[in-house]
RNA sequence: GGGCUCGUAGCUCAGUUGGUUAGAGCGUUGCAUUGACAUUGCAAAGGUCAGAAGUUCGACUCUUCUCGGGCCCACCA
């Protein structure tokens, strides 16, 4: 029967499975490692190409974000075929918070905590911790058949690379770019360190608005558990209802008695909010501390580092925050101070963007970097062109952050970090900054490590000249996801022109965010986060690669698809096939000469083009394009025209089959490297590996 | 409150600087195929390009507005 004659067929011819495709991946690609392709040593003489790969986190496995880094790895081998001298950096992050974070969550498991550690234990139980699962990350980016040059690659707490940011730092204290100062902070009472403006992300919650009674006022707060640090209350300069009061002091009675305060005027205030007064609490509010600073008011401290109300707040101390609020409200009650309470009342609450916790706004000493004049030549280099964003869009997310850029709280109340290098004299309380060395027995080192983000900042010079591979500084193109455009690109170009004078990179490429089949962003909490090395295992590296690649513009999100990957699978036995074809059962004899006949005239010509097409397209990031006219030419004119028409001449049509099949092979190659290696290597008269190809002249 | 982005075939998405019959993958329908093809080939159906107005000889593409998603930023007590 026909139909069993098929199954039987197919059965037969039913491969390997996928296990065997990935064994045949990874010997692939050690070869390649072994044979140091990866390495810009390959070519020499060519011209200088790099890209630095963004780091990924040293103690964390891949996400699919990073699957897109196959981007990257395009580049780098249409780069290499075309005889640059090509390199691409690899690179551990050590992650400073967010891995301290994780592992204090495997402490807690064990029931410890970061307490039960000095610091130098914590450090090296963190230490292994990362490096016992950093290779887990690069193997990832192995299997994903990143040709990354690992002779090179570095880990940001590498003693060289500390030495080149303390250098940063004392440089930027030299010029006056850095200070010390006590400011109100995002600090995070969980997890005991503050935090960048970045690291607070707003949620809406709702929060009882209490009106409350200040002697003649009302006031309407949703904090009231602060109101031991109210230094003053503050209305509208021209609110002709409060006019009487402004500039006295007021008589109010509070839970501890009566007490006086001052009325102030100020813009700030709102009058159509609430009743159009407001407490103002300089220590532990952003505005209030403007507005102190402002007026000249005292700041008062209720809430310590560890989220409890202190002395100042009588007998709530000890109290966390919100058994404070709840505790307060009550006594205010009691004594008829509390007018109303807006039970529904909805605001935002900045929170941790690790732990979930609100942020408290508290006083502290911190180093800061002055940011607008390193903000300053970031916006000019990109004004003036000297750089391009693709996709252009994201130009103007880029200057909105740095046109408005606040100085950057670079002191993180963590162990795992780099260190700090300032010293503060014990008797003086100076302080001294230094390259790393102490500065004599009279002074002590400061506690905390620098945001993570201040070393990644300056992983572009750093990496690279810790590798000894400064020629290839600036590098081509900074490739990312457009999600840390603010956190990370932006501060790589701010520190790197002020370190080296030299805007980092050429280009910045940004990517969009791979999200779950339905469209969501893949998160933890939703539980709906696929691993890309599970996706690799069951399609194939090339088949992801293409699948990413494929139908999506860059720059744009997009939602995995699995029918993309069924396609990408055909497409991949489209190969094979014509590869059969085309080699297999080649015919015996073959014409030394073409013959040019009208199909062969034809074919070439088409050839030319979408040579072409696919290298300008590549030249402008235009991915999903290139890999378009390939897949177009290969299955829909090479094997559905071409190859049909060769049968009825095949010997005739022999060198075109070939010559064709190797420079798709070719032009495909930085898309689908395996495949392409593994079919390039059963052509006849091919070198070593596809990799020591030449990417195709396009005729001008 | 400000900004960005998307709304194109049943589904997921492309559409390069505005130019003739708007494309792909998957799906659907018909026919063919012991074929180099784990199938594939040929053909077909299917879109008022969210809606409205404008600029233009001509708009999916540019401008404005409306509706509806998504994201980001901002100090609302």
């Amino acid at each position: 029967m026909y139909y069993n004659a098929r199954l039987q067929l197919l059965l037969k011819k039913i491969n390997p499975s996928r296990i065997s495709v990935m064994q045949k991946d990874g010997e692939i690609y050690k070869s390649w490692e072994e044979k140091g392709y990866f390495k810009p040593e390959l070519h020499t003489n060519g011209n200088p190409y790099s890209i630095i790969l963004p780091p990924p986190n040293a103690n964390a496995p891949l996400h699919f974000g990073h699957a897109m880094y196959t981007v990257e790895d395009i580049l780098i081998r249409y780069h290499r075929l075309l005889g640059d001298k090509t390199l691409w950096l690899p690179g551990a992050d050590h992650a400073g918070f967010e891995t301290q974070f994780v592992f204090e969550k495997k402490l807690l498991e064990k029931g410890k905590s970061r307490f039960d550690y000095d610091r130098e234990t914590l450090y090296k139980m963190i230490w292994d911790f990362a490096a016992e699962n950093r290779p887990v990350m690069e193997n990832q980016l192995k299997r994903l058949g990143f040709s990354l040059d690992w002779s090179r690659s570095k880990f940001t707490l590498e003693e060289d690379i500390i030495k080149i940011v303390y250098k940063t730092f004392k440089k930027l204290y030299e010029d006056g770019l850095v200070y010390r100062a006590e400011k109100l902070v995002n600090y995070c009472t969980y997890d005991g360190t503050s935090f960048s403006d970045l690291e607070v992300i707003y949620e809406e919650k709702n929060s009882p608005l209490y009106y409350i009674k200040y002697g003649p006022l009302t006031l309407a707060t949703t904090r009231p558990e602060t109101k031991f640090g109210d230094t003053a209350v503050a209305v509208n300069p021209r609110d002709k209802r409060y006019k009487q009061y402004i500039g006295k002091e007021i008589e109010i009675e509070t839970v501890f008695g009566k007490a006086k305060l001052k009325v102030i005027a100020d813009d700030m205030v709102d009058p159509e909010f609430g009743t159009g007064v407001v407490k103002i609490t300089p220590a532990h509010d952003f505005n209030d501390f403007e507005a102190g600073q402002r007026h000249n008011l005292p700041s008062v401290q209720v809430i310590g580092l560890d989220g409890k109300m202190n002395e100042k707040a009588g007998k709530l101390k000890g109290l966390y925050v919100k058994q404070a609020r709840k505790a307060i409200v009550e006594e205010m009650q009691k004594k008829g101070l509390v007018e109303k309470i807006d039970e529904s009342y909805i605001n935002r609450i900045g929170v941790c963007y690790k732990c979930k916790n609100p942020i408290e706004p508290l006083p502290l000493e911190q180093w800061f970097i002055k940011m607008e004049p390193l903000a300053k030549y970031a916006i000019k280099a990109v004004k003036e062109g000297k750089l391009k964003i693709y996709p252009k869009n994201f130009e103007k997310l880029y200057f909105q952050f740095l046109e408005n850029i606040r100085d950057w709280n670079i002191s993180r109340q963590i162990v795992w970090g780099i260190r700090i290098p300032a010293w503060q004299n014990k008797k003086t309380r100076e302080w001294k900054v230094t390259e790393g060395e102490n500065p004599g027995d009279d002074y002590i080192q400061d506690n905390d490590t620098f945001d993570t983000w201040f070393s990644s900042g300056q992983w572009p010079y750093a990496s690279l000249a810790a590798t000894n591979s400064l020629e290839f500084y600036p590098t081509s193109v900074m490739e990312t996801g457009y999600d840390i455009l603010r956190w990370w690109v932006a501060r790589m170009m701010m520190l790197g022109i002020y370190m080296t004078g030299k805007p980092p990179f050429k280009d910045i490429l940004l990517h969009g965010l791979v999200n779950d089949p339905l469209g969501k962003k893949m998160s933890k909490s939703k539980g709906n986060v696929i691993d890309p090395i599970e996706i690799v295992e069951q399609y194939g590296a090339d088949t992801v690669r293409f699948a990413l690649v494929y139908g999506n513009a860059t720059g744009n999100d997009q939602a995995l698809s699995y029918t993309k990957l069924e396609a990408a699978k055909k497409f991949i036995n489209k190969l094979r096939n014509i590869a059969r074809f085309v080699v297999e059962m080649k015919p015996k004899t073959s014409s030394k000469e073409a013959a040019q006949r009208i199909e062969d005239i034809k074919v070439m010509k088409n050839l030319e083009k979408v040579t072409k097409d696919v290298t300008d397209a590549l030249e402008r990031y235009d991915f999903n394009f290139a890999l378009n006219m390939l897949y177009e030419f290969i299955w829909h004119y090479f094997a559905d025209v071409y190859i049909e028409q060769s049968k009825k001449r095949r010997e005739e049509a022999q060198p075109y089959l070939e010559h064709i099949l190797k420079t798709m092979l070719i032009l495909l190659h930085p898309f689908m490297p395996f495949i392409t290696e593994e079919l390039y290597l059963q052509l006849p008269n091919h070198l070593e590996s596809i990799m020591l190809e030449k990417w195709p002249k396009v005729k001008a």
